[in-house]
DNA sequence: GGGTGGCGGTACTGACCGGTAACACCCGTT
DNA sequence: AACGGGTGTTACCGGTCAGTACCGCCACCC
């Protein structure tokens, strides 16, 4: 029920930049962000303390509190950068493919597959952060709000293509891909190998009306 | 970051039974997983601490630790007592319809239902401890095992009942639900309650080989 | 009746964690 | 040169939590 700091501690750098005159360091606020996205994901949110996470960072505590208020806020940010890169990648998939919905849909299924694949064998993160807070967090708030218009990019994504019932169809394939990153974590990684065959079975097979 | 205590702390009982003569209690133990699964359920497990749960099970910390002996065997027990209760399912299902897949089929497709629309806010408990626990936690092998069981289950159920692929199958139908119950928590309601529809249409249309 | 064992109650320890105070420091600006 | 803001460092507070020691009590059983 603990977690044993295997943070590098030997920090001795000044103000941005290392003694040695390194690559100058981003701001304490992204160096925290980006150090408590990587501990939040691997350890979970309550077995890593804000402690560790400032030392992780090359920076303390005390700097930690004045760039976030209390622990639950930067919970929030946690969660609030991980939904603003959820977002980029529906972006990121209409800029490249503005009016053909079937690349944009082979596109974000190659996407699904190259997610599953990669290192994520705790799942996705969001999802994690839900389990461990309490409905009445804020941060789950911005996790339920993310997970609703990633629901709704697949419905219109569905509907764009044509399919007759881009709302069921949306459903199938949202727990399809929820229920392979939860249960990557439960020891069973082979069905989350074969959900994109699946994937492309389900799409292939479904009805269009065009 | 903090669950306030809601439990009654009133209780004047001694010894298996209250002052006023009322129904017995059971033993100790019984009573302590019995509030432990109620409470780890519903807060998480970090969340809830060892006197919390001693209290509500009208008992001391003293006699929890006379039972269990740290809160991680106490959490492997929970485990444990969840994955009992799960196989204990597919035991009636087959004791029900021994030598009809088909109904056995069905009558898990209620079972789902049932499940899914029934109190469960916080999806799958397993699941819930698998995302909380480090992967390196004795009650993390009581999970997976269980889930391997469960994916075994509906191979064997499909296979039964001469489905073409019942490996594929049984990967689809087990992430469904997994997704389903793990999205419950991340505010979308609608997709889990759809999903009794979608293993009924995807099961009709699946090939059989007889 | 006198053990004996299980149980309830209280009080405690030691560790950890979230959060704060106070001070020294370095840097860019004027 | 003086200033001020952002930062690093240390020490600390208060609370919580897992786990333990000790005692008293009641039930059961020979």
């Amino acid at each position: 029920m603990a977690v044993k700091s295997v943070v590098s501690k030997t920090l001795v750098q000044t103000r941005r930049k290392t003694a040695a005159g390194d690559a100058p360091l981003p701001p304490p606020r992204e160096r925290i962000l980006a150090v408590a996205r990587d501990l939040f994901y691997r350890h979970g949110l309550h077995t890593v303390g804000v402690e560790l996470i400032a030392e992780a960072a090359q920076t303390n505590k005390m700097t930690l509190y004045r760039h976030f208020k209390s622990k639950d806020e930067l919970v929030v940010e946690y969660a609030r950068g991980l939904a603003a890169e959820g977002d980029a990648v529906w972006e990121r998939l209409a800029e490249a493919h503005p009016d053909n919905p079937g690349k944009r849909l082979d596109a974000w299924v190659d996407h699904v597959e190259q997610v599953l694949t990669s290192n994520v064998e705790r799942g996705c993160a969001l999802a994690n952060a839900a389990v461990e807070l309490q409905p009445d967090h804020p941060a789950r708030a911005v996790i339920e709000a993310y997970k609703q218009r990633k629901r709704e990019h697949l419905v219109k994504l569905f509907a764009d293509s044509h399919y007759r019932d881009p709302e069921l169809l949306a459903d199938e394939v949202f727990l399809l891909f929820e229920g392979a990153r939860i249960s990557i974590q439960c020891g069973g990684r082979g069905p989350a190998l074969r959900v994109v065959k699946m994937l492309r079975d389900l799409l292939a097979r479904a009805a269009r009306d065009g």
